[in-house]
DNA sequence: CCCGTTTACTCCGGATCGGAGTAAATATAT
DNA sequence: ATATATTTACTCCGATCCGGAGTAAACGGG
């Protein structure tokens, strides 16, 4: 029995409802995406193995001559689920992928213009994700989200993806203003606004200390 | 010719200058890592696929009779680097994968004082981006960085990923001193400081329109 | 000269992706 | 009332990618 990040995924929200895959691929599309996406082949994979360590139960249902299969949790399955839930995370943090920063940090090597459009094209990028908060946000503050009662927990999380939208919007922004003044400015003037980030930037980890 | 980002990655480091893929992984290590990292068997084996597009070159020497492979980009190699550099970036965001922030979405589910660990947790694991952030933050400021004429756009990097360390540990410290006040408060309250996060922490999509 | 670390990789089983395909049910337009 | 488009509810598969284990020579320190 090896279960993956993403069984413990799939298994949390079999204890939330039961769900067909079909609806449960939806509802993470719509919830988790932002921060644990995974294929639409996953998400219906992943269930029968939970069935087969007896974590899950399928009941297969007709709808005429179309079979639908909802997935439950079963005991054993809520046990696991809590061993899961009680044990710490790995020392593991974030895992960012972002091919804009690496066309940044390869940007030398190309023509300037595509620096800033690449920037530019980070800002657009971000709409789906403020749209997806948004979507959340207003269901919340108009009290008919689907799990209304996990509000406080669910207020975390949107506060968490507002935060870094919004960070990579401002950031794509003054980078980008940064690379349209550049033809107007010295090097030596480049450089030092350069500097001064490095300087003025300090982690929180060295103002602490 | 089937050539992914990894490809681009590891092309747009050989067009820096020559590595050998023991080099290349330690220098990935310790840059790209945290917004595009790969596993080092794949470092190892991109290359390889280049050479075989004829994208770079390797050359094969002898130290005793130890072997090492210095690979090198070729003309060809440059020409699809620069198509590369010039093509917009896939309309495809930033890609986070955060179990933390699963497991957070999931503490309904669990005790209350696990999701106060998880977001302690969460600080704890930061420390390794915040430190090796502090790396190439004091390697710029000393002028001593391996390609300090890139400082214009490591500082862009630089800039983003101490500010999304920032964000993440600002956030998780915020969120476990609320969730460590909930003992102490009524579900009213509870809620009303949930649902001024979803008012009061509008996206700068509404904020702009 | 012995031993632990660094250099420089290879191997492989399993997880995951993502796009294409299938087929029935339902909504929509004519 | 019928043709068409969309939604529901999945399966399949080749290719990518991970990550941990393993190998073996060279180097450095006591």
């Amino acid at each position: 029995m090896n279960l993956t990040t993403t069984s413990y995924a799939i298994l949390g929200h079999l204890a939330l409802q039961p769900w067909t895959m079909y609806d449960l691929a939806q509802q993470m599309r719509s919830n988790v995406h932002f921060f644990f996406s995974r294929a639409e082949s996953q998400v219906y994979a992943e269930p029968k193995r939970l069935v087969g360590y007896g974590l899950a139960s399928a009941s297969r249902q007709m709808i005429g001559k179309r079979a639908r299969t909802v997935y439950a949790i079963t005991a054993d399955g809520r046990r696991e689920l809590d061993r899961w839930l009680a044990e710490p995370e790995a020392a593991k943090g974030p895992n960012l992928e972002f091919e804009a920063l690496l066309r940044v940090f390869l940007s030398p090597l190309g023509k300037p213009e595509h620096l800033v459009e690449t920037l530019e094209q980070v800002r657009d990028n971000l709409s789906e994700m403020f749209e997806a908060a948004d979507r959340v946000g207003g269901a919340y503050r108009e009290g008919t989200a689907a799990f209304q009662h996990h509000v406080l927990t669910r207020s975390m999380v949107y506060d968490f993806l507002v935060s870094f939208a919004d960070l990579a919007d401002e950031w794509a922004e003054r980078s980008a203003a940064r690379a349209r003044r550049w033809p107007d400015q010295s090097e030596a003037e480049r450089i030092d606004e350069a500097m001064r980030i490095f300087s003025e930037k300090p982690t929180r980890l060295r103002r602490r200390q």
